[in-house]
DNA sequence: CTGAAAGCGCTTACAG
DNA sequence: CTGAAAGCGCTTACAG
């Protein structure tokens, strides 16, 4: 069933049924409900790569998931939520949506930027991705619109999208300081990475603003996986003056910390209060129930649609502002005295 | 920049251009070199919607990750690392993924099998989904070829790609057996969910084979939640002879199991030996680190690509057999005596 | 081994 | 408001 049998079917030509089905103006409206009642009666679907080839744009938007091959190295602790949120947006606004790849380990030079051509993909999301590959910083560096979630892309057509790590990390210090915390740590990521910077700058301004003291044996910087979150708070008790609270800027970091905690013969919150950031399925899983700042995968998913969807009308002179996504605090037994 | 431009400056015309880039016999070795290279310099690409629309192939499979909007449900705890490995997977056997969606809550009719339709997929791969949908149904009910991880399509071209439950929960089993254990107890699935009811037949079978007695009571339903695991310890935990290990058909449940050790004062894996099924990441945050029976996601993509494939070779009318991928036992500390 | 031509299924000026 | 015609960028019999 192609659209020159449902002409022949509908007694008018293929132009008018073309009009009918794309909801131009310009058909009565009467043809217009004949055609459409006709085409869903047959089933007829229109053939996309037919339609991409005539306008010239395929509604497409491509992902980047992660860099192909074997990185294991810094992985969302929630892409999947993240996917199935920039999944929903884009169907909600109509797009579809096409999964790249590298081909391998090797040849990934232009991989990413080929299959935006080839399928004439209209714009690409970035999600978790280290930004440090070669077909990644092509596509980044052509015409191409990119979003990131988390990934700081450096091109002309690129945004940026990101949680408000900072006042989520305020929020944090917020929360332990309501609880009686003078003595607050933190575990810090890699501090070249943008979300680990930028919670660590509200962890201080958030100090700040308290009047406490960060003393800089209270600044520990970790991996965002767990050991790391482990030995920091060993190190942590260790000195003169152990802090009553941690930070930590991940929730595996923060579940190491648990660990320390429990190893030092420590109760939490009694003893030592622990605060995450994230939200995995983890957190909820351990003992205590970590208290952590949840990332809105939802928002951060519609949010990068959105970006995406400025870059693509806006002049490409201008830089596009990163988009900041709230995040949110859900206290657990892990900072809860009461519990 | 398109094939007749490239045929232009190759002095050869668009047919040759084609047959050179698609490595047809009958093109001349120099030619073909020649025009690729030129090709690879000018960073031509081939426009696919347009071969998709004369050779009626797209080279791309459709991919359905879940059922839309917001069924939480039963999620596969490990639907990430699943994704990846069908990309990979996909992409080595050269084809491109469109990732589906059913477009919002209601109207999710014949949705999948229209974008089929539209976009000319070849075949679709099915993750983690409740298959109790319309627009899958209709999906699997078609001559589309669909390969379900997990998943139990009916229809006339479709196949099932699952771990091999039976012998995973054997293998908990002997392991336990193994560390001397001679009661061992299992919390389960929800048993009209195939592996929930294959992991069951597994523990029994393997129960059977050493001898052990199964008293009714050492089976407790769950539903593959923490709280579940949690409540069918403390039941098990009340028995007249309660068992020294148990088997927890999912880690959440298992991560539950050690909750309730932890509430009844028994030590793991010292007073009761809990053994998980998944190997999601908790599996290993948690304390004392969950002992499980992983599934292998790399072998599970890859066996439903392969399957897919399969189908579109084969003889529609011969049902196709399921494939089954082994599992593999990780032991932690929450069996091991020494740890 | 190569080229001219037809055609895949649509959309969109253009003319009426 | 509608139709005839051109054309999007390819591939593939067909002829040579």
């Amino acid at each position: 069933m192609n659209i020159r049998e449902l002409a022949l079917r509908s007694g008018v030509s293929t132009a008018t049924v073309s009009r009918a089905l794309n909801d131009r103006a310009e058909v009565s409206e009467a043809t217009r409900d004949r055609i459409r009642r006709l085409a869903s009666e047959l089933g007829y679907a229109p053939n996309e790569p037919a339609r991409t080839l005539v306008r010239r744009r395929s509604d497409t938007i491509g992902l980047v998931w992660d860099t192909g091959y074997e990185t294991l190295g810094f992985q969302h602790p929630f892409l999947q939520g993240l996917l199935s949120a920039v999944r929903n947006a884009l169907s909600e606004a109509d797009y579809h949506l096409m999964l790249l790849t590298t081909s391998g380990p090797g040849d990934a030079d232009t991989t990413y930027l080929q299959a935006v051509r080839r399928h004439n993909l209209e714009g690409v999301v970035v999600l978790g991705t280290p930004a440090d590959n070669r077909a990644l910083r092509a596509l980044a560096a052509s015409d191409v619109p990119c979003s990131g979630i988390d990934v700081a892309l450096s091109g002309p057509r690129t945004v940026r999208v990101t949680s408000d790590n900072a006042a989520g990390a305020a929020a944090a210090v917020e929360h332990l300081y309501a609880q009686g915390h003078r003595r607050i740590a933190t575990v810090t990521g890699p501090l070249y990475l943008p979300p680990a910077a930028e919670r660590l700058a509200g962890f201080r301004q958030a100090c700040a603003r308290l009047g406490l003291d960060v003393p800089p044996e209270y600044v520990v910087t970790g991996d965002f996986f767990l050991n790391s979150g482990q030995d920091a708070v060993r190190t942590l008790l260790a000195t003169e003056q152990p802090p009553t609270a941690v930070f930590a800027a991940g929730d595996q970091m923060a579940i190491g910390a648990l660990h320390a905690a429990a190893d030092a013969g420590l109760s939490v919150p009694g003893d030592l209060a622990i605060v995450g950031f994230d939200d995995i399925d983890a957190a909820s899983l351990v003992r205590p129930a970590l208290t952590t700042v949840a990332q809105d995968q939802r928002a951060l998913g519609s949010a990068a649609v959105k970006a995406l969807r400025g870059l693509l009308d806006a002049d490409p002179a201008e830089p596009a502002e990163p988009w900041i996504v709230p995040t949110r605090l859900v206290v657990r037994a892990s900072s809860r005295p009461g519990a």
